[in-house]
DNA sequence: ATTATACATTTGTACCTACAACAGTTGTAT
DNA sequence: ATACAACTGTTGTAGGTACAAATGTATAAT
């Protein structure tokens, strides 16, 4: 706890130099690093049932495809960050009892893979803590802020 | 690329879209996705020099220190993203020749890290290629528009 | 002086990411 | 029909992250 707030501090105080730093550079700064508290107060939100963010995203976008056959590429699409290794992460949602997999017959190269009755429980029981932890992460902008942010963030994407 | 280019489109629409998903959730979405963008494009800046992102930001943390020991939580203190396990990181740098490892004589629990010319020669070939990248980042927004992002992200973190 | 406590770093383990090589499958062009 | 290229997923390797346990050192309490 005493590290984490020295460090905070420390990078608060680079990222509220109005000079020094150029602007470029302290607003790439700014977005990797509320990234990264982003990411750990959800990661800390998962904790407790044991699923780390990325298996927790695999679940998600397989929920949504309600029933239909999901195949690797399709998960990789949808995935927030880049996914080198799909396969992987979908072997232990397998081991959880989360997933299944099947070979797909029509095209024998690719794969079927299914949330399982456990999987949508599971999901079930967390989702409301992780919007919980949404809300609370944008608590301190108002609906105005948020979507001004959203738009800035979008642009900035081209 | 191919792949690379749908996997955006997907996650642009979704981000695009004003209403379905809660202005929460999509801003974290957003801001995620927009880290994640930014790191691979860093990452990809450095990659013909064979330097991690994380090894490149504990090099300029050694530079910034101007020859003054360095020990393993300052280095954790001013990164961007937390840092568990700084020692491989130093480790991996020491190898490559950009920085020197000592034990402190005043406090033998302690290690004092210092960059070496080597070091110093290579940040100064690199540094120039990540400012580009970073104003090419930032680009698609006025300073004005920069400001503001600025501003919202640091008050989004309170 | 001894013991307990805090500190600074290292080490071990499990998981994730990026990249490249590989293997099997499919489609297609001759 | 065969050869070749493209597609889809798996596997191997190197690095990075998070967490917990271990090691060695310094400091405080008694």
């Amino acid at each position: 706890m005493y590290l984490q707030q020295l460090y905070m501090k420390e990078l608060e105080d680079i990222l509220l130099t109005t000079s020094e730093i150029p602007l470029a550079k302290k607003t790439v700064l700014n977005i990797s690093y509320t990234g990264n508290v982003i990411r750990d107060s959800i990661s800390n939100t998962l904790k407790p049932s044991d699923i780390s963010i990325e298996q927790f995203n695999v679940l998600r976008i397989l929920r949504g495809q309600k029933g239909k056959a999901t195949n690797l590429q399709d998960i990789q699409r949808r995935m927030v960050s880049k996914m080198s290794n799909t396969t992987r992460l979908v072997d232990k949602l397998i081991l959880k009892g989360f997933v299944e997999r099947f070979i797909c017959k029509k095209n024998r190269r690719k794969v079927e893979i299914f949330i399982t009755p456990q999987g949508l429980e599971f999901l079930k029981e967390i989702d409301p803590l992780v919007a919980e932890a949404e809300t609370d992460i944008t608590s301190p902008l108002s609906e105005e802020e948020l979507k001004t942010l959203n738009n800035l963030l979008t642009k900035l994407r081209n």
